[in-house]
DNA sequence: ATGCATTTAGAATGCACATTCTAGATCGAT
DNA sequence: ATCGATCTAGAATGTGCATTCTAAATGCAT
C-alpha cells in the first residue's frame, strides 16, 4: 500500500542549492525548484512543510560538512589545517561552498523554519564555536594581547581571510587558483606576506 | 506655481539605506520606506520612477564616497592608505558601509534600474578598477610572480582583507575596535602577522 | 483481483508587494 | 483673488509567489 515516489527530498534540496548558487535566494522559488526537478509544486509539500524547511535543510547539511572539516583541526590546535580544510571544501564542492560561504541564512529564509531544524543549526554552530574557543584559549596563553584581539585575529586567519581569498572565485563559480593555499599558508606561518613588492 | 514638497529624494534614499542596514534588502519595501519617512507610498513616485531607481541611487552615492576614498591612494601607489581609507570610511559611516560592503547590488534590486544610473555605477566601478590596475602594475614591476597572483594578493590586501576584518562589526552595527587598523598595517608592512602565538 | 494510503498533477487561493490612479491640498505667478 | 502645476494622501490594481486543494494515478498488502 502506497504509490512510489518519483522525487525524493534530496532532489528538491539539491535543486534549491543549485538555484541559489546561480541566481541568489530569490531564484529559489517553489515553482523554480519544482521546475528544475521536473515535479509539480504540490509534490514538494509531501516532503517539506514550507520553503523555509527546504532552505534550512540544505543549510543544515552544508553546515554539517563545514563543521566536520573545521572543528576537529581547530579543537586540536591546528589552525592552519582548519583554514586549509575550508579551502579544500570549497574546491571539492564549489556550489555548496558558494552558497554557504557567501550567503546569509536569515536572508535566504522567508519565514521561520521548523523548530527542529533551527535547533540543529544552532547546535552545529555552537559545536564549531566551542572548537574555535579552544583554539583561542591556546593562542591567548602564548601572548599578552587582550583576548578580544586574539579572538578577532584568529577568526580572521581561520575563517574570514580564507573566505575573502576565495570570494572572487566563488562569485565567478571558477576553481580557485593554487596560490590561494599558498597565501593561506604564508599568513599562518606569519613569516611572509601577500603582495610583497607593493610600494 | 507649485505645491511645496514635504519630502525630498534624499529622505527616501536615506530611509532605504537604513532599512537595508537593519533588515536586509527585503525590509526596504516601498511601503516600509514610505512609513519610515512618514509619507504616502505614492509620493515616492514623484521622485523615483521605481524601487530599483531608489536602490540604485543609494548605491551610486555610497559607491561615489567609496571610490573617492580608495582611488586616489591606489593610483598614487599607497595601498596601505587605501586600505586604511576603507576602514576609516566604515568608521565614519557605519550604516552605509554596512550596506555597501556587505550586500550585492544585483541582489538588492528587484528589476532593472534606470539606464543612466546603471551607466553611472558602471563608470564609477571602472574608475576604481583603473586605479587598482595602476597599483597592480606597480606591484608587478617589483616581483617575478605572475600578474594574476599579484593582482589577487593586492585585491586581498586592499579590499577583501579589510572588509573581512570589519565584517563582524558591520554585521553587529558596532564600532570596529582600534586593532583593526593595526592588523591592516601589519599586513601591509609585511613583517608581522595576525594571531602570533597560535600553535 | 481489490482496497487504499500515498503520490503525482496542476489548478485555486490568499497574501504581500510594486505600481498606478483618483481626489483634494498647496502656493507662487499672474 | 484666482489659476494650475505639483504635491500629498491613500485607495485600487495587477502580479508573483507560497501554500492549499481537488482529482486522478499507482502499486503493495491482502
Amino acid at each position: 500500500m502506497v504509490r512510489l515516489a518519483r522525487f525524493d527530498a534530496e532532489d528538491f534540496v539539491d535543486a534549491a542549492v543549485a538555484l541559489i548558487a546561480e541566481g541568489g535566494g530569490a531564484a529559489a522559488s517553489m515553482a523554480a525548484i519544482a521546475r528544475k526537478v521536473g515535479a509539480p509544486t504540490g509534490s514538494i509539500y509531501h516532503r517539506f512543510e514550507s520553503r523555509a524547511a527546504i532552505i534550512a535543510t540544505a543549510w543544515q547539511a552544508m553546515q554539517r560538512a563545514f563543521v566536520d572539516r573545521m572543528a576537529p583541526p581547530l579543537a586540536g590546535g591546528r589552525a592552519r589545517d582548519a583554514a586549509r580544510g575550508l579551502v579544500a571544501w570549497a574546491r571539492e564542492d564549489i556550489t555548496r561552498a558558494r552558497v554557504f560561504l557567501l550567503y546569509d541564512l536569515e536572508a535566504l529564509l522567508d519565514g521561520a523554519p521548523p523548530e527542529a531544524l533551527r535547533r540543529s543549526i544552532v547546535a552545529q554552530q555552537e559545536e564549531l564555536e566551542e572548537a574555535f574557543r579552544a583554539h583561542v584559549d591556546e593562542c591567548a596563553r602564548a601572548t599578552t594581547q587582550p583576548r578580544d584581539e586574539v579572538a578577532a585575529r584568529a577568526r580572521f586567519l581561520v575563517f574570514d581571510a580564507p573566505i575573502a581569498l576565495l570570494r572572487p572565485h566563488l562569485l565567478a563559480g571558477s576553481q580557485p587558483p593554487a596560490f590561494v593555499e599558498r597565501i593561506v599558508d604564508e599568513m599562518h606561518a606569519g613569516d611572509a606576506m601577500p603582495a610583497r613588492g607593493a610600494a
